[in-house]
DNA sequence: TAGTTGACCGGAA
DNA sequence: ATTCCGGCCAACT
């Protein structure tokens, strides 16, 4: 609970595995549910290691940009879970 | 300091 | 269903 940025990190960094979280979702957690813009810029780039960015997807359930396009494999543990905040 | 950018979202055509 | 447009925020130049 610093700044918006700082709050994403966290909150990226505590999504549970087999789980994902839109870009807007992390903004309402981050406390401001109009930054999702920003979360995506933040994301972009600060990309570090200890964020799982891939599970991080768009709210319309599609991967987004992950590493500009790198999806890889972890989509398909995605796929699953994107389910999961639809019906949600 | 001000302007531009971007891994976005929602609504309208 | 797809495509276009405007709007919001933080970081970058």
């Amino acid at each position: 609970m610093e700044t918006f940025t700082k709050k994403v990190y966290e909150i990226v960094r505590n999504i549970p595995i087999g789980k994902t979280m839109s870009y807007k979702e992390v903004a309402i957690k981050a406390d401001n549910p109009k930054a999702y813009r920003a979360v995506g810029n933040i994301l972009n780039k600060n990309y570090n290691e200890d964020i799982p960015c891939h599970r991080v997807i768009r709210t319309d359930g599609k991967t987004g940009g992950y590493n500009r396009g790198s999806e890889i494999k972890k989509i398909k543990l995605i796929k699953e879970s994107k389910i999961l905040i639809k019906h949600n």
